[in-house]
DNA sequence: AAAGGATTCAAACGAGTGTTTAAACTAACT
DNA sequence: AGTTAGTTTAAACACTCGTTTGAATCCTTT
């Protein structure tokens, strides 16, 4: 077991446990013994078990923090090349569509985005605070392009409406490892592909109501 | 400082502390001093910690649950006596404005609040299943009522439009007492009564979404 | 005023936490 | 083959946690 094997196995199992767990619940010894390292191996590797937990978000949050920028930046451009304002719905697909199009590729994708999904209501402020930092420019890109597409919405409504939005988009993708929600009597959610159609469409018609 | 007071002033406090900085992060030491009682006295008065927890969150939601239900069936039977469908909008502010109505009614009252909204969300089962477990036959009732109100809409997506009204229900009230959201640049957010009137709308129109 | 049950108190218990240490081991390069 | 830097290991450290204990105190009832 290489350097690199340990680092990346520590992360693996990190993301899975800090997403099921939570981040306090989850011991270090806990997480050394399932990912077969020693204890010592994480403050070797990443320092404290708060910066392992700053590694972990940022693993994969950076890269998806970049498309989502990139994404809504086109339809802002697309917007301003035809000189019409840009569609409230195109800018919330931008936002959303990614992360969702992430959490698909594989089953670890799947442990972190519930671990970001779960960052937002996140009582600790080791976690919430470190997430909110990275998601903030584009938090405001976003803010700022829908001001645009809904001209006639008052900015502090815009606001409220834009967390229902996270709030919705956080359970969302954190309560997919819960089987004590499935009720008998009740129907299932619906599969993966199919949710993240709803989610645009849920927030959407939230941000447009009259 | 009789029994009822001490059990009262450990309640009170717990309320808060849960609320702002979740269960498992709130040592009874901190608790019992902020409180100005002995640490034995909550082993003394509710057995474990844990059970201080379930005598806080029912105290005030057995009869804020109370009152939902009655609200939620005023809407169904009106609607049976009319002979037409109950309105979708009508259902969900019986369903939420009781509990933002409780949330004015005092600052431990918004603390109380602040704690359920964060249940959903919590990472460890000890909190999260005793409040669904409360919460689910209100559940049930809101959605069959919703199904009336809404039957071209499959039952699988009803409830999954549901899941995400909880979601923005639970972030809309956990979230009042983060000072780190608050950011420059970006307008704040709406009063405790604007915001009950645009949460309603917004997962309304989410709910009725095309 | 005396008795007795309820409550408060300081102290300790055992278990679990993140982190540190120093020795043992591994692998690559001169 | 020997040296060195990088990594793994077992053990211990200092601390906090929820809970328990038994004596001290309070309050009500007789």
């Amino acid at each position: 077991m290489s350097h690199a094997d340990t680092k990346t196995r520590i992360m693996d199992t990190a993301t899975q446990l800090f997403a099921r767990d939570g981040f306090h619940l989850t011991s270090l010894r806990t997480l050394t013994e399932q990912a077969n390292v020693n204890l010592a191996a994480v403050n070797y590797h990443f320092g404290t078990k708060e910066e392992l937990l700053q590694a972990v978000i940022s693993r994969h949050l950076l890269p998806l923090n970049n498309i989502r920028q990139q994404k809504i930046e086109a339809v802002l451009a697309q917007a301003e090349a035809d000189n019409k304002p840009p569609v409230a719905k195109d800018l919330l697909h931008a936002f959303i569509k990614p992360t969702l199009d992430f959490r698909n590729s594989g089953p670890g994708a799947k442990d972190f985005i519930a671990l970001i999904g779960r960052s937002l209501s996140e009582p600790d402020e080791t976690v919430r605070i470190y997430f909110i930092q990275q998601i903030l420019p584009i938090f405001k890109l976003l803010f700022t392009g829908l001001q645009k597409a809904l001209p006639e919405l008052p900015a502090n409504i815009l606001m409220t409406r834009l967390q229902f939005t996270l709030g919705t988009m956080g359970h969302a993708m954190s309560s997919n490892l819960r089987p004590d929600q499935m009720v008998p009597g009740l129907p299932e959610m619906l599969s993966a592909d199919e949710l993240a159609k709803e989610l645009i469409n849920f927030v959407t018609s939230g941000l447009e109501a009259p």
